[in-house]
RNA sequence: GGCGGCGUAGCCAAGUGGUAAGGCGGAGGUCUGCAAAACCUUUACUCAGCGGUUCGAAUCCGCUCGCCGCCUCCA
């Protein structure tokens, strides 16, 4: 089956074809570690971490970079405040990012450069762009002058329109030729950290970062680049523009932008005060995969309202495939299989790939995940499930798995002695019909996050999550 | 003002010409010591509104209304 994605480039749905043999070089632009990042960034990254998973699942070598930028005004600003060096300082966040990261469940990209290992790359380029008379310099800033780039604002779909915005003042703007010229190189500014470089003392502007690790480590044209969509302008747009005049070579094939996640109709974001981070919703008793099942429910090019509500339904959901798992676990091994559902694993796998190879439509993918546990389940209620079906579906679900990172597949133990001793005990209360001890018992482990569900065959027990 | 997008059941959400996937929730039932889980039945004659094209439209076209994002640091 062949993948299709989308591009912002082109504003169309096309195949996914690597540029070279059967690899998809991909670099995701990442974050900014000045503050613990809040869910609305994990959006992005878990949608992204989709597409490294998709990418995968079809078939692909992949290699993928996505920075975490270590220099910036804000990191400037706040590790001042705090008396501590910018290494001090982004260590903290950087770390945090990478714990958040693997909570829910995103894989490591194969390489996260950081800005400040990066200087002499991104030298070098400015240098290169300045030679072609890209640049023009102002009190001691390098910036780049839009003119000489005819084809600026391809990505953002911009006429090169005659007025500008009213009201849009950007404050920089007496340093500049154009308004929209950005800097590529920014003086140092007294008590802020500066290198010393042929561009004069200074430190890197945000957009040249990610053209100068992107290219150093996927070369200076590749398949995909990733972000949020507020990114499309400027910031892609000027990596195009920086980049392409460098080497005079295309820049990034296809451009992917995830859209924001929204709270209450409006962007979730630092400055309107209206976000959520991960670690406050896991303070407050959400299950980590449960919002990694919420983020990744909804299509990327789709903004997605984030409610406490969702948060519960999607809570429910993976609640029941992970039931469903548990209970498709008790088919006894001499029961018969049944052709038909053989059939209807294999039509649910094809249309999970369907969905996903359609611009990673994931609310297709997940759907044929819960036709078949439905149907399963009803075929349970009869006994019509044997052991061969049984390992088709859970082989089915993990590959889904592989993809989506949230249904609990492989069994679980019961480490917890006491835990064992109260399901024993409340066994031996069943059969006194000493219903009362029973019930306490079972409430006990409820309140442990274990429940209990009384069966034919016993007494089931499972994590609630 | 320019550019991009959205509006489908109580909530989330798929569906881009052939007669409304899936999830959550609600109601009734089966099962159960009671629960829980699961299953069964039910919950949009209709897709923001109004026109148009078509044998046929949620899907195409036009207009109207409402909402969001980008154009400024931002995932």
């Amino acid at each position: 089956m062949k993948l299709k994605l989308y591009s912002t480039l082109t504003q169309q749905v096309g195949e996914v074809v690597p540029l070279n043999d059967n690899e998809i070089r991909m670099y995701t632009c990442g974050p900014t570690v000045h503050d613990y990042a809040h869910i609305g960034n994990f959006r992005t990254f878990v949608q992204f971490d989709l597409l490294r998973r998709t990418l995968k699942y079809f078939g692909f070598a992949l290699k993928h970079v996505m920075n975490i930028t270590d220099v910036d005004d804000n990191i400037i600003t706040k590790s001042t405040a705090a008396n501590m060096t910018l290494k001090e300082y982004t260590e903290i966040y950087a770390n945090a990012f990478l714990e958040d990261m693997e909570t829910l469940r995103i894989q490591r990209p194969e390489v996260m450069p950081r800005p400040t290992e990066h200087i002499d790359s991104m030298v070098e380029l400015i240098m290169k762009l300045r030679e072609k008379g890209f640049t023009y310099e102002s009190e001691g800033s390098t910036y780049f002058r839009i003119d000489r780039f005819p084809e600026y604002g391809k990505l953002a779909q911009l006429e090169r329109r005659q007025g500008e915005a009213v009201g849009r003042i950007d404050t920089d703007r007496y340093d500049k030729e154009n308004p929209r010229d950005f800097v590529l190189w920014k003086a140092r500014k007294p008590g802020e950290a500066y290198w010393d470089t042929p561009l004069g003392p200074g430190r890197p502007g945000w957009h040249i970062e990610c053209s100068a690790m992107s290219m150093q480590h996927l070369g200076s044209t590749f398949d995909i680049h990733c972000g949020g969509a507020d990114l499309v302008f400027p910031h892609h747009e000027n990596e195009i523009a920086q980049s392409e005049a460098a080497t005079g070579r295309p820049f990034a094939k296809r451009w992917l932008h995830c859209e924001f996640l929204m709270v209450n109709g409006q962007k979730m974001s630092k400055s309107l005060g209206n976000y959520y981070t991960l670690r406050g919703l896991l303070d407050k008793g959400y299950n980590p995969l449960a919002i990694r099942y919420l983020l990744a429910s909804v299509h990327y090019r789709k903004q997605l309202n984030f409610t406490l509500e969702g948060l519960e339904q999607a809570t429910a959901a993976l609640q029941r495939v992970n039931d469903f798992v548990i209970r498709l676990r008790e088919v006894p091994g001499g029961a018969e299989d049944n052709p038909a559902l053989s059939q209807r694993t294999r039509d649910a796998r094809a249309r999970f790939e369907e969905g996903l190879a359609d611009d990673m439509n994931t609310s297709v993918a997940l759907a044929a995940v819960f036709e078949l546990v439905r149907e399963t389940n009803t075929l349970l209620e009869n006994n019509q499930v044997g052991p061969g079906n049984r390992d088709e579906i859970l082989d089915f679900l993990s590959a889904a798995n592989q993809v989506f990172d949230v249904f609990q597949i492989e069994e679980q133990k019961l480490e917890d002695q006491e835990i064992v001793r109260l399901i024993e005990e409340r066994r031996e209360a069943r059969m006194r019909r000493d219903f009362r001890r029973s019930d306490e018992i079972r409430q006990l482990l409820a309140e442990r996050g274990v429940a209990l569900e009384d069966t034919k065959e016993g007494t089931r027990w499972k994590r609630v999550i």
